[in-house]
DNA sequence: GTAGGGTTAG
C-alpha cells in the first residue's frame, strides 16, 4: 500500500517537474525534486530523463551529462530516452561527434536504440550537411525492420531540402502520399519552407493550397514562413496581407512576427508604419526581451530620436534588460546620424573596454558616419587604428574617398584590400575606375581593372 | 523527440 502511494506521488512529482521543465523554469523544478526527497520520495528515470531533456535545452549538453552522473550516483540506470535526449542535445549545439560517441556509448551499455535515436540520428547526419550518411541511416532503419514513425519522413523531407535537393524532397512527397502517406501539417510546413528557401515561392503557394484543401489549418509557423518569403523576394504588400491575416487569426500573441515585419518597414523607409507596429508591441504587454527592445531602439535612434532612445535605454535596464552588441551597434550609429561624433567615439572606447569584442559593425558605422560628412582624414585615422576590418570596412573607406574626389587614395586602398583577398561590391569598384578616368587617369584605372580581373581568376 | 520567427554597419 505504501509503495503503491509513493509510485503516485513520484508520478505527480513527476508531472510538476515535467510542467517546470517545459516553462524552462529549472531551478524550480529541482526545488520540487529536493522537497520530493525531503519528504521521502525518490526521483527515477522518468525524473532524471526529464531534466537531462530540459538541461540539454535551455543549458547545454554539459549540464545535461552532469543530470547524467546525478542520475549514476543515485543507482538509477539510464535507458533508451535518456540517450535520445542527449543525442537530441548534441544535435541542437552542433556536436556531430558527440551525437556518435553517445550513440556507441548506448550500444555498448546494451541498450537497443528506437526509432526515434535512429530519427535523431538522421537528423543529426542532415544537420551537419550530410544527406549520404543521413540516407545509410534511414537504409539502416527499413533493413533492422524497425517500424517506421511519421517523423522519420518529416526528418527525410526536411533534410534533403536544407542540402539543396529540393526536387528529390517533392518526388518523395508524392511517392510517399502515393503508398498512403497522410502529409501532417508539419510536412507541408517543411515543404513549404524549403520551396521558399529554394526560391520556388509559387510552387509553395500551390502546397498551400493543397494544405487547406486536405483539411489542415495552417498555423503560426505556416505564416511566418510564407511571410519571411514575401519579404525575402521583396513582395512587400503580400507579406504584410499575410501578417494582417494571421493577426487577425490570433497568431501573433508575441514579438517575434511585430519584429521583423517592422525591421523590414524600416529597412524599406516605411517609418510612418514601422511605428505603428512598435507603439502595438509597446503597449500590447508582450515582454520586451533585449531583441524586440533593440527594434525600438533602432526606430528611435533611425529617427534621430536620441532623446526618447535614451530614455528608453534607461527604463530598460533599470528593469534590469541587459544591452548587447546590437545595442551598442544602433547607439553609435544612431549618435553618428545626429552628428554626435565624440559622443559616439567615447560609446565605442568604453565598449571596448567593457569587453564587446565583436563591435566591428560599430567601428563601421563610426567610419561611414565620418566619411558621409566630408571627415576623411578622422575615418582615415579611426580606419587605420582598427585592429579588425571586414570587406564592409573597405568600402565604406572606398566610398568616402571617391565622395571627396580623392580616387588615387582610393585605387591605393582598393588594391590593398583585393591584395588581401577581400571582397568589397561591385558597384563600389565602378566608382574607383569611373572617378579615376574622369580625372583622366586614365593609366591607373586600367591598373585597377587589370589587377581586379587577375584576382578573379586567382579567387576564382 | 521532426517544421517557422525578430535586432546593427557599406
Amino acid at each position: 500500500m505504501r509503495r503503491i502511494k509513493d509510485k503516485l506521488s513520484t508520478r505527480l512529482m513527476n508531472v510538476c517537474v515535467a510542467s517546470l521543465c517545459k516553462a524552462k523554469q529549472l531551478e524550480k523544478a529541482e526545488i520540487v525534486i529536493v522537497d520530493g526527497i525531503r519528504i521521502g520520495l525518490q526521483p527515477d528515470v522518468v525524473t532524471y530523463n526529464t531534466l537531462i531533456a530540459a538541461y540539454c535545452r535551455v543549458v547545454g549538453i554539459d549540464a545535461g551529462y552532469s543530470i547524467l552522473h546525478r542520475m549514476k550516483d543515485a543507482g538509477i540506470n539510464p535507458d533508451v530516452i535518456t540517450y535520445n535526449a542527449l543525442i537530441a542535445g548534441a544535435t541542437r549545439y552542433s556536436l556531430l561527434s558527440k551525437c556518435l560517441d553517445l550513440f556507441d556509448e548506448m550500444l555498448e551499455m546494451r541498450i537497443l536504440p528506437d526509432i526515434w535515436s535512429y530519427n535523431t540520428l538522421m537528423n543529426c547526419f542532415f544537420k551537419f550537411g550530410k544527406p549520404d550518411e543521413a540516407y545509410r541511416v534511414f537504409q539502416d532503419i527499413l533493413l533492422k525492420d524497425i517500424s517506421v514513425h511519421s517523423a522519420t519522413f518529416n526528418i527525410l523531407i526536411n533534410g534533403l531540402c536544407m542540402n539543396g535537393y529540393t526536387e528529390n524532397a517533392l518526388m518523395l512527397f508524392r511517392s510517399l502520399k502515393c503508398h498512403g502517406f497522410i502529409p501532417q501539417l508539419v510536412t507541408y510546413n517543411i515543404l513549404i519552407h524549403g520551396l521558399c528557401k529554394s526560391g520556388r515561392g509559387n510552387v509553395a503557394r500551390e502546397f498551400l493550397n493543397e494544405l487547406v484543401e486536405s483539411g489542415h489549418i495552417p498555423n503560426a509557423i505556416t505564416y511566418t514562413t510564407v511571410m519571411k518569403c514575401c519579404f525575402r523576394y521583396r513582395q512587400f504588400e503580400e507579406g504584410l496581407k499575410i501578417f494582417a491575416e494571421m493577426r487577425n487569426k490570433g497568431y501573433t500573441y508575441d514579438a517575434f512576427a511585430y519584429c521583423t515585419v517592422a525591421s523590414m518597414l524600416l529597412k524599406t523607409g516605411r517609418i510612418t508604419e514601422a511605428n505603428e507596429y512598435l507603439g502595438y508591441i509597446i503597449t500590447s504587454g508582450f515582454t520586451l526581451d533585449i531583441v524586440s527592445f533593440n527594434t525600438i531602439f533602432n526606430l528611435y535612434c533611425k529617427e534621430g530620436q536620441l532623446d526618447n532612445a535614451y530614455t528608453l535605454l534607461y527604463e530598460a535596464e533599470n528593469g534590469g534588460l541587459e544591452s548587447d552588441k546590437y545595442t551598442h551597434a544602433i547607439l553609435i550609429d544612431g549618435l553618428c546620424r545626429t552628428g554626435n561624433f565624440q559622443e559616439a567615439q567615447q560609446q565605442l572606447n568604453r565598449m571596448s573596454v567593457t569587453g564587446f569584442d565583436s563591435n566591428l559593425v560599430a567601428w563601421n558605422s563610426f567610419i561611414n558616419g565620418l566619411c558621409k560628412t566630408g571627415q576623411l582624414d578622422y575615418a582615415t585615422h579611426i580606419f587605420e587604428s582598427m585592429d579588425m576590418k571586414d570587406s564592409v570596412s573597405y568600402s565604406t573607406m572606398v566610398r568616402g574617398l571617391c565622395q571627396a574626389r580623392r580616387f588615387r587614395a582610393a585605387s591605393k586602398l582598393l588594391l590593398s584590400c583585393i591584395r588581401g583577398g577581400m571582397n568589397i561590391l561591385k558597384s563600389d569598384k565602378r566608382i574607383v575606375i569611373d572617378g579615376l578616368r574622369s580625372c583622366g587617369l586614365t593609366h591607373e584605372a586600367r591598373k585597377v581593372q587589370s589587377k581586379i580581373q587577375m584576382a578573379k581568376l586567382l579567387h576564382y
